[in-house]
DNA sequence: CCCTGATTCGC
DNA sequence: GCGAATCAGG
């Protein structure tokens, strides 16, 4: 498979949508999530930055794996990079044609892309809340037997009920929660000064 | 263990 | 240019 025009530009597409490397892969066919990233990396577009203000990922890399047995030494690596971007993309799909007779467009919701900090004191974030609330409604509902090492375990409903399930969304990392339900589950200790009693 | 992207280097 | 292997982190 070879990266013909096309799917170039899907890759684009998709990985400026905020899809992972292996869904972009998935969907192209015939490459793994790795030639999904060198191709990106060679393509100059590693960094899904849209100059929001929040990127934090600055760090040092060094890390040169000395593996290999000869090593020439005489490349000492110029890394100095001013990286001046004045001009983002501010255009992304101009028009969106209207064609389409009666058909589901992609379903799917892009993870992620820019997601700002919190700003700061505050309960739980209604906005962690709303996500939940969104993802409640696709949850898959499990019984607590269907639960297994990557199923949410979000607990929604009330156990002395029949309505009553666990969230059974992908988990990410190695949280027992799917994103959103990570998100209120941890959320740090705040107000609770003003509980008087 | 699952996933993510990042980097290196032989091809 | 390409991508598997590897690394590093969540």
């Amino acid at each position: 498979m070879s990266w013909s025009d096309e799917r170039v530009e899907l890759l684009k597409k998709m990985w400026g949508e905020g899809q992972s490397a292996s869904q972009i892969a998935k969907e192209l066919g015939g490459v793994t999530r790795n030639a999904v990233i060198g191709k990106v990396h060679r393509l100059g577009l590693s960094n899904r930055n849209g100059g929001g203000g929040t990127a934090a990922p600055a760090e040092a890399r060094a890390k040169p794996a000395a593996k290999s047995t000869a090593k020439p030494a005489a490349k000492a690596k110029p890394a100095a990079k001013p990286e001046a971007e004045p001009a983002p993309e501010p255009e992304q799909e101009p028009e969106k044609p209207a064609a389409a007779p009666v058909t589901r467009i992609k379903p799917i919701i892009p993870a992620g892309q820019p997601l700002p900090p919190q700003p700061s004191t505050n309960e739980i974030d209604p906005k962690a809340l709303a996500k939940v609330s969104e993802v409640e409604k696709k949850a898959k509902k499990l019984g607590l037997m269907e639960l297994t090492s990557r199923t949410c375990k979000w607990p929604v409903g009330d156990p002395a009920t029949e309505d009553f399930w666990f969230c059974g969304l992908p988990v990410q990392a190695g949280k027992p929660y799917c994103e959103a339900h990570v998100g209120v589950a941890f959320q740090p200790m705040s107000s609770r000064r003003d509980r008087r009693r």
